[in-house]
DNA sequence: TTTTTTATGGTACATCTGTATCATTAAAAT
DNA sequence: ATTTTAATGATACAGATGTACCATAAAAAA
């Protein structure tokens, strides 16, 4: 046989040329001779390699969902350990798309979240998981703020994690869509959290 | 000639009939054939009125969002004068898909938004002035709960608009996915708007 | 060295896409 | 009654799409 070739490496790497083709031209439009030029290979491997094209895609969506958590973990540790507040901004503000890899990544994003509400075929349940994995570290963290007396002991965590990753989502869209700019959602982002986690204390026993 | 039919009512039929397709196939994925038989008209007929297809999806897009203001009117009058806090409610409530129509809706509205972040021809500025003229609304309202002492006086009223309406649309991206139902969502935004207008009252200057 | 297996290229195929063309009905204008 | 014109149908066309099939180079196994 030939070189004998890593199949995941290949696998990465032409799920990486759809990304990058679906960046420009949409996940819908991302033909596999178009990838597979991309990608600097034939079409006739992309078939060897993922048989189908739906089989792509969803290779491709868990790529994607790992270069977010990559994205989100390098953030946290950049952020270090600056408590709740920062810990919880370093989080959402990965999520608003801020510089050009980062809008690259949400317009796919967008595009996969409108292909699967037609197409059945296409699971998001892993990419949903990860998010509820994302949530419920905030809500531990805003739980931590409260014990710590940085929050104040009526907020239902819950609620408030699962608002602010919506907040964080809608101002994504709001720049993407170009109502807002990175900075307006930043401001915005900021803002809420102030009004979360003020810098005043509060008696930790209410 | 035949019958002299009314142009703007043909293409009103029309463009109802893509929208519908639109629902269950996406945006990309309605082809003129399928447009054409959903709406009980031949191809031609499609090309006679619209010329090309992405006239089609433009004037299919102006009628989503007027849709939407009727949506939105209809809620407001069913509110009646309940003041501020009803208001808004009213408003980003009906953003939320709790029904059939309209998470129809929303599926057609996310398809628009993924197809305009690659084609640069959809052009989305008339839906996103609509949104901006709702904002407007909020603040507005923000401001006269202030007034009448309903509101905090520190709130900053655009801030809390804009982050109204992310949270809305972040909600419904979360109930769409499948990760919030409609009653969770509906339960954040009103925690949300009890925790913005609590029913205590403020000193109305500060 | 022969045989088997892996990796790759090329290309043909059926289907679907939006659009263009040719033709025709029928009502209004003259 | 004739001419013009609005409305509609049928169909052909060029291109793109995903997939299937046939061939082959080359390394490992025998």
């Amino acid at each position: 046989m030939p070189k004998l070739v890593d199949h995941e490496e290949r696998r990465r790497q032409i799920a990486a040329a759809l990304l990058r083709v679906a960046a420009t031209r949409g996940l819908h439009g991302a033909g596999l001779r178009e990838v597979a030029t991309e990608a600097g290979l034939s079409v006739r491997l992309i078939q060897y390699y993922f048989g189908t094209k739906e089989q792509l895609l969803l290779y491709a969506a868990r790529h994607l969902a790992i270069q977010l958590s990559d994205r989100v973990l390098a953030r946290l540790r950049a952020a270090g350990d600056g408590g709740p507040r920062a810990i919880i901004e370093a989080i959402l503000s990965e999520a608003l798309p801020d510089d050009d890899d980062s809008r690259t990544f949400h317009v796919i994003w967008t595009s996969y979240l409108a292909l699967s509400l037609t197409d059945t075929a296409l699971d998001m349940g892993p990419l949903a998981r990860d998010a509820d994995v994302v949530e419920k570290v905030i809500a531990a963290q805003l739980r931590a703020a409260q014990a710590a007396g940085q929050a104040p002991p009526g907020l239902d965590v819950t609620l408030e994690a699962t608002s602010l990753m919506a907040l964080s989502a809608g101002l994504s869209n709001s720049v993407l869509a170009g109502g807002l700019d990175a900075a307006q959602a930043g401001a915005v982002l900021r803002y809420q959290l102030d009004r979360l986690l003020p810098p005043s204390d509060w008696p930790a026993d209410g």
